[in-house]
DNA sequence: ATTGTCTTGACAATTATTGTCCAATATAAT
DNA sequence: ATTATATTGGACAATAATTGTCAAGACAAT
């Protein structure tokens, strides 16, 4: 099962055994902030992902891809589930689509 | 092909001979902006969507669904497109898991 | 050149997001 | 139980993004 980007930090600095205090300076956050990330209170910036994979030695765009997705479902969590897949099964095709254009 | 949301707009609107002049004033906004809305360059808010789908009786949630498909695309307008699709993937392997969860 | 329609850009107003601080809570060791 | 360390929570200010409004612009038709 993918993971949510908040989960798949933790998971990353647990497995190396490091405290949330230290995790937070070597990526220059207050560790509080650290905290709402890893819990999925709160999304990070781009930027942040970027000292997170380095940091981490871990791929960018699999965390990137990652928060895009935590993004569209905090758009949509108050939607009907039906109205969701549509939405995914619609950018899905634009995606589809461009690509193959250009 | 399924439109983005704009485009459907102004389908909707020039089937039935409209003017966007008198289309926003039915919906309550600025010709402005319904411009932007049709051609993409705004979103609209989800209360002007359920405006719109009463005005051309049209189904709402299909809007919605287009909305937030254009939010998503926003979002990802400026990342690879491995990444845009890899984030689709994971979102959607995550609603189908709280669907038949709950 | 006037009229009607739509588009564009600049701007202020509002709303959301982000980060910081510090207190509160939890966890572990002695 | 006390101390030490780790994590979480809430309130707040700073910043950034979104939203709506207005006036001016382009374009076509007459």
């Amino acid at each position: 099962m993918a993971k949510n980007l908040g989960t798949k930090i933790r998971e990353l600095r647990t497995k190396r055994g490091m405290r949330l205090r230290k995790a937070a300076a070597a990526l220059d956050v207050d560790q509080s902030l650290l905290s709402k990330y890893e819990r999925g209170d709160r999304l990070p910036s781009e930027d942040f992902i970027r000292r997170t994979a380095k940091l981490f030695s871990y791929d960018a765009q699999e965390l990137m891809a990652m928060l895009l997705s935590d993004k569209f479902l905090a758009d949509v969590k108050d939607e009907d589930v039906y109205v969701a897949s549509k939405a995914l099964k619609i950018a899905e095709q634009q995606i589809k689509y461009f690509t193959h254009k250009e």
